[in-house]
DNA sequence: CTTACTACAAGAT
DNA sequence: TTGTAGTAAG
């Protein structure tokens, strides 16, 4: 199953992000995986052989979700298992038919819900049922296209050639192989999550910064993968590591076996070779040329015949039959059809593919929806077939959900290339609902949802006339090319966006965060942030209350600034091999944001000398660095306190005992902001980020209630394209690696933000004037 | 001795 | 998918 644990390596790149926001565009989609699921939902009728095209209709069910959020599914479907794979496969069926009839048994035995259970292992997607599904496909005109091998393989080489504009997948080999953009975890909703190539430099996790398609797949290939069996206690951690020092995989496996840490196979690097070649040279069908091709072009002096691994060549007679579905790709034999069911007239399908395109934006009529969608749920169906009906519950659960507070509301940054959101986006991705949720919810629930609503409402109503899908004489070797076409249609908001962007920047608030989100959901669990969500013991607040005020008195300091850049550098160093290149862009960015650091500061309340009274445990001096040298979670509570500080003195008023944390920032203005040019923004921004956690975002809008909070976070979220752009792609833009404190700030999403930190603020902000007052 | 990483197991959806 | 245990390294 791809790689294990690619993805939480990757998690602080997860977008959230809804369908919605690719309309217009065309997107490979797995097939399998839909398969997959939709068999689970049928897994006894399949194990006893009984007819059923529940898969069928599961699969269809999103492909007219995909179609109803303007998006076309290019649907991709597996075809033969690559010789590396022959062993796994034969394992994986014979556990599959082990898990049959244990499935069986419990059946017999009267207990279904083990049978289920032991079904659900025993699913094989098998040729047969992908046709079944393809008979579908074309009824409703959607593209498919049945991979030689690998739909792995396939889907990268669709959108490496533009056929897709992106990978709908859960497999996160798709990365390996080279996807681009890949959108993983679509619920039922529409709801996903979004891992582009181009964000990997701003992986916290691990730094990826300036690695290549082939380091990184080198590292993921070194910790095991389905052509590689795993070395025992190697993962993708000490493969990243090993990699960082000895650049080459030869290198490393060398060094693996030299020292025998670990127990490497003799022929490991041969192994390695292979497994690399797979994922580059698998064969895939150009739907263009009508024949196999392979994904990446081997080199001249590449002999193919001599990797069989990568599979066999097809003739491309034969190639075009598995590639439309006439043909089992694996038996090579043609496929017969057998009838399933009653397809149960639906004209659904013919409504879905007539309907009017629904409303890109929210769902709020219904009309698309295929009237027996409503009906589906009330069969004793498994949820996964009650999809459609959450399509319409969409906009209600939308405004209902953000007014209730079942879930909280989050603000995806924008991302650097908008470019291919579209017009929506920038709206649409404010409006993103998170699903997990934290304690903050309740705090931001309700002031959010109402602009959201209103801002998304504008601009769905005007997008909403483009929908189109492929001809009705679609073949899989066509249809791609029509639907490409479509996305390039789509109307052009960037300017807009910039405009916005450029007024909010000038209105002095700097409230973007550069950085990248990390979407709130994923955040929200995400184990590198745990310590700044977790509910930590008051002592422990307590414990690094004192360092506020050290913090704030060195920060006072003219140079409070060059404290964290002090930070900052010495995590570097302290972060092994850093490589020069982040080093001195890191350095330059700093001496840039020195200049301008007041500028990034934020108007505070007078000063209140109160913070004299305040309790100053250690010396007030030296704080930044304490937290660098000390464990991460120190760092990053300090970091919470950071943010909590300039967070407070704003909402609390100067009156608070908190505002004797307010000191600092007042006297480095903010004047500047407003001032400053595009470039010069970049680089406070970069600066700000890297030393100052809490952005001056929240400060200024925030009201001592929250009613307004969500309005203004909307407000200050940032947009502007081009800025985001400049600092995301600096190579620095990953240092924040090396910087734990200004980690939770820049991930963040201002939602989030303002729910954690008030939530945390709470909290503290009690614990703090209890010890202050004590 | 402490931290980090893998690997393993159990809960949740 | 998250939490825990074992193990290795600093």
């Amino acid at each position: 199953m791809g790689i294990q644990g690619l993805l939480p390596l990757l998690k602080s790149i997860q977008r959230p992000t809804e369908l919605k926001k690719y309309n217009g565009q065309v997107f490979g989609v797995d097939a399998y995986g839909w398969l997959h699921r939709g068999a689970v939902s049928c897994a006894i009728e399949l194990a006893q052989g009984k007819p059923t095209r529940r898969y069928v209709d599961f699969a269809m069910n999103r492909v007219r979700m995909a179609k109803h959020f303007g998006v076309t599914p290019y649907l991709v479907f597996d075809g033969d298992f690559l010789p590396s794979k022959g062993i796994t496969e034969e394992s994986r069926s014979k556990r599959r038919e082990a898990s049959r009839k244990a499935g069986l048994e419990f059946l017999k035995a009267g207990k279904p819900s083990q049978a289920h259970a032991e079904l659900q292992k025993a699913i094989d997607v098998t040729p047969e049922m992908a046709r079944h599904l393809i008979e579908e496909l074309k009824k409703a005109d959607i593209p498919y296209v049945v991979a030689p091998y690998e739909a792995d393989a396939q889907l990268v080489y669709l959108e490496r050639h533009g056929h897709i504009s992106g990978i709908l997948s859960e497999d996160s080999d798709l990365l390996v192989f080279g996807a681009k953009r890949l959108l993983t975890k679509l619920d039922q909703h529409g709801q996903c999550v979004e891992i582009n190539r181009r964000d990997f430099c701003a992986c916290r996790e691990v730094s990826l910064t300036g690695w290549t398609d082939a380091q990184f797949r080198h590292m993921a290939i070194l910790s095991g993968c389905d052509y590689l069996d795993s070395i025992s206690g190697f993962g993708l951690k000490t493969a990243h590591r090993m990699l960082r020092k000895h650049k080459t995989p030869e290198k490393v496996v060398r060094m693996l076996q030299f020292d025998g840490k670990y127990r490497v196979p003799a022929d490991y690097l041969k192994l390695f070779i292979q497994a690399e070649q797979t994922f580059l040279y698998q064969w895939a069908f150009c739907p263009k040329a009508n024949e196999l091709v392979h994904l990446t072009p081997p080199p001249a002096d590449l002999k193919v015949e001599e990797l069989p691994f990568i599979g066999s060549f097809v003739e491309p007679e034969m190639a075009r039959k598995i590639a439309v579905g006439d043909v089992n790709p694996i038996t090579k034999q043609e496929i017969i059809l057998t009838s399933l069911p009653s397809p149960r007239k639906r004209t659904a399908s013919a409504a879905s593919r007539t309907m009017p395109p629904p409303p890109p934006r929210m769902a709020r009529e219904t009309p698309g929806k295929p009237i027996d969608s409503y009906f589906k749920g009330h069969r004793r169906i498994p949820l996964g077939e009650m999809e459609p009906n959450c399509f319409s519950v969409d906009p209600d659960r939308l405004s209902g959900m953000t007014e209730n507070g079942d879930r909280p509301i989050v603000f995806p940054l924008p991302r650097p290339y908008l470019d291919e959101d579209g017009p929506a986006s920038s709206a649409a991705s404010r409006a993103y609902i998170n699903r997990a949720q934290n304690s903050s919810q309740a705090l931001r629930r309700r002031t959010e949802p109402i602009t959201n609503l209103l801002s998304n409402g504008g601009r769905s109503l005007s997008s909403s006339s483009r929908r189109q899908t492929t001809g009705p004489n679609f073949t899989p070797t066509t249809a791609p090319d029509s639907s490409t076409g479509t996305n390039g249609a789509r109307p052009p908001k960037k300017a807009r966006l910039c405009d916005d962007a450029a007024l909010e920047a000038g209105s002095g608030k700097e409230k973007s965060k550069f950085f990248p989100s990390k979407g709130g959901k994923p955040m929200t669990d995400d184990k590198s942030e745990g310590y700044l969500l977790s509910d930590d013991s008051i002592e422990e607040a307590l414990k690094d209350l004192p360092d506020v005020d050290g913090w704030d008195s060195a920060s006072k300091g003219k140079k409070g600034v060059t404290v964290y850049q002090g930070e900052s550098l010495q995590s570097h160093s302290t972060e092994t091999t850093k490589d020069d290149g982040e080093s001195s862009l890191d350095s330059s960015s700093s001496d840039m944001a020195t200049s301008q650091t007041d500028m990034v500061i934020p108007d505070t309340p007078p000063k209140n000398r109160l913070s004299h009274f305040s309790y100053e445990p250690r010396g007030s001096s030296n704080q930044p660095r304490r937290a660098t040298s000390t464990s991460r979670r120190q760092s990053g509570a300090s970091s919470t306190r950071n943010s909590l500080i300039e967070l407070t003195p704003a909402s609390i008023g100067t009156s608070t005992p908190m505002s004797l944390f307010s000191e600092r920032s007042r006297t480095e203005a903010t004047p500047a902001t407003p001032q400053m040019t595009p470039l010069e923004r970049i680089g406070a921004q970069a600066f700000t980020r890297q030393k100052q956690p809490s952005t001056p975002t929240f400060k200024a809008p925030r009201p001592p209630k929250r009613s307004s909070l969500g309005r203004m976070s909307i407000d200050s979220l940032p947009i502007n394209p081009a800025f985001e752009q400049g600092a995301l792609y600096e190579p620095g833009g990953s240092e924040d690696l090396l910087v734990p404190d200004s980690e939770d700030e820049e991930g963040c999403t201002n939602s989030e933000k303002f729910g954690r930190h008030g939530e945390k603020t709470k909290s503290r902000k009690l614990n703090l004037s209890r010890f202050l007052f004590a």
